[in-house]
DNA sequence: CGAGGATATCTTCGCAACGAAGATATGTTC
DNA sequence: GAACATATCTTCGTTGCGAAGATATCCTCG
């Protein structure tokens, strides 16, 4: 699973999204670093509905243009929840190794 | 970057290596989760050398076997931090996301 | 001694996810 | 009426990875 795929799956689990409702939330949830495009994010719907980590929620027509909602099923908040499990060993592994190295070899001695 | 390259950084953050003790390194530092294949491991080599985060050490013979060791670049060590930093705020967001949703919903009632 | 497994390198090829780009359409703002 | 924000979706190229296998040496076990 990669970031913007991760990003996506955190951003609906706080409550079903629409796809462009996703684009602006995936940008402020990743302190701008990530910029969903639609292929990145169609595709990656399409992927996870296909999963089935994802599901089509209700549709709305707000001011005649239609929105999509996608909400996170039980099995996408299971993926979730291993790949933060994953992800935090993999991170704690590196900031270890990482201080060892600033230890054995500071940049300033 | 994505996990078998951020995995080889790291191991390599601790000390050179050669590559089949990446293969190894890393999957004793992802518990056994991510077991590199030549084909990844020689090719994220090659193209973290072509980008400058990791260089050509020494070469060894050790029983009649080359070993040919990698060692972190200080640009690699910049490039692991920030991606370390990226990581670990996305993962807290994740966290946050997962346990307000378990509030919500709590899977036992 | 021969087979198999561990150590060690590297290549080829296909796939899946992503990113760039753009098509389409409506509403709002200047 | 031009430009921008909202909202959908498609096409196509790139990239990193994974599967598979080629090559070679050393060690262990029967």
């Amino acid at each position: 699973m990669r970031e913007p795929t991760f990003l996506i799956l955190t951003a609906l689990a706080r409550a079903p999204m629409h796809g462009y409702g996703l684009i602006t939330e995936v940008a402020e949830l990743s302190g701008g670093r990530v910029e969903l495009r639609p292929g990145t994010l169609y595709g990656a719907l399409d992927r996870l509905a296909d999963d089935g980590l994802v599901e089509r929620d209700r549709e709305e027509i707000v001011d005649g243009r239609a929105r999509r909602y996608y909400r996170l099923t039980d099995r996408g908040e299971t993926a979730l929840g291993a790949e933060v499990e994953r992800l935090s060993h993999t991170v704690r592994a590196a900031q270890a190794r990482l201080s060892a190295r600033a230890t054995q070899r500071p940049a300033v001695a």
